[in-house]
DNA sequence: CGGGGGGTTGATCTCCTTCAATCAACGTGG
DNA sequence: CCACGTTGATTGAAGGAGATCAACCCCCCG
């Protein structure tokens, strides 16, 4: 794989495309000025690994374009995927000077990078990074036991139902279909990821996703197109509460 | 079962057996005096379930002696533990009035509790409090994440030998035997509560639990009592790293 | 044209679940 | 004091969901 150069850019906080939703999100003029002056940007080529378990890791960033896996490994191979994340999501951990998963780009991937140092100073004297920190990293730990639940408690095909769904909702291109809104994205991740991030095998998610479309749940266009014709059916495949959430 | 009334007590704050690793510690005289002002302390038995998933929640604790469990339970009665709560251990999330989660005294529990409003206008002018409570739900996503790999990849050996560890590092008494040192241990959670955290069912933990026997990795003195006489023979049989942390 | 990465599918195996019987410890009420 | 029910745990037998091993396809690219 040839190794991309990380690209140089500057975009202005302002108009950041997760200026409101990343760590940054409550900050105002002034505040923003301080991140702006330290920070920098990196992007990274899909596949390229950027960090690996135990590593030195001098910065923190924000995801800004693209998909990034996080990641740990057993010594004989083994490996489950621990975080999935996407644009305004975290990476890294203040007060912390070695990786412990490794980071890995699922598609091609910008970051929005801070010195780890300059960042922590920053933090101690700015409580509305330190509170935006905590309130996503509370919603991390939410979606780390959700995806537990999974792990633990799901079949094969539950948790590629879930999978699905969730690339559906953040990723949806909404269609008109006759009837129902249906909803088309293309596939992140390899299947290998896929098995990674669920707790199976390779083999294991091409079958599945087979069988979800042989009985219509989905419609695949190539390898990685996927259009799901009737939302509800596909959520009621997850095995999730129908009720509870708004979609 | 009786309903054990919760008994109301009091303790000062500078005499708590979690002071120093609670969302409280890095608090100062002062800011202690607040927090003692608020808090009250509630006590629970065995098996009682304080809080169910989607009850309303208005206060935060913390564990004080006891264990409790957090777990999500799916329309067909799987359930998955998303957390083993230990003494120091915060509970419930500022910011959210419901319970996404069910709370259980897995033995008699303590907690001391604050109302979620006081707690809440104390964070907010109140650094040490929220900085504390960052770090520890970072670790605490840091566990979960350490979880997923256990429930995704580890074999039912290897999660009991994992769990068995946990306690064995947490709960242990250390004696001294024949070599090399051994560690003693009762086992707070019912077979059915080990499964419901390692994703398996209750019968699979009972084999696996006489096979570490059989083996000799572990000597079971009535059906709660555990001695590991080799820490590092069961490490082995974890299936993680055996160099990276100090023991 | 050859090679490699990503993906699908088939055959077989195995680890864990499911269903069920049994046991020990304990409390309770006749 | 003992029969009875209950709760937690162990063990066995049978079945199945997913893993493993292996062949093959498609497509892109050098």
């Amino acid at each position: 794989m040839a190794i991309m150069e990380p690209a140089l850019m500057h975009l202005d906080c302002a108009d950041c495309p997760i200026r409101h939703r990343a760590v940054c999100a409550r900050c105002d003029g002034d505040e923003l000025q301080q991140l702006e002056d330290i920070k920098y940007y990196r992007s990274y080529a899909a596949g390229q690994t950027l960090i690996w378990s135990g590593d030195k890791m001098d910065f923190v960033a924000s995801v800004v374009t693209g998909i990034a896996t996080l990641s740990q490994t057993m010594e004989d191979g083994r490996t489950q995927m621990v975080g999935l994340l996407l644009p305004s999501d975290f990476v890294g951990r203040p007060g912390r000077d070695r990786a412990v998963y490794s980071l890995v780009a699922a598609t091609p991937l910008t970051m929005c990078c801070f010195r780890k140092k300059p960042f922590e100073a920053l933090m101690a004297r700015t409580p509305h990074i330190a509170q935006r920190l905590l309130e996503m990293t509370l919603d991390e730990l939410d979606s780390a036991r959700e995806w537990m639940l999974l792990l633990g408690r799901k079949t094969a095909r539950e948790k590629i139902a879930s999978l699905l769904a969730i690339f559906a909702r953040r990723d949806a291109e909404l269609m008109t279909s006759g009837g129902g809104t249906s909803v088309a994205f293309d596939l992140p991740l390899t299947r290998e990821a896929m098995a990674d991030y669920l707790g199976l095998t390779l083999e294991t998610v091409s079958r599945q996703i087979s069988v979800l479309k042989r009985e219509g749940v989905i419609i695949l266009e190539g390898k990685r197109r996927i259009v799901v014709p009737d939302m509800e059916r596909l959520m009621d495949e997850t095995g999730d509460d129908t009720d509870g959430g708004v979609y």
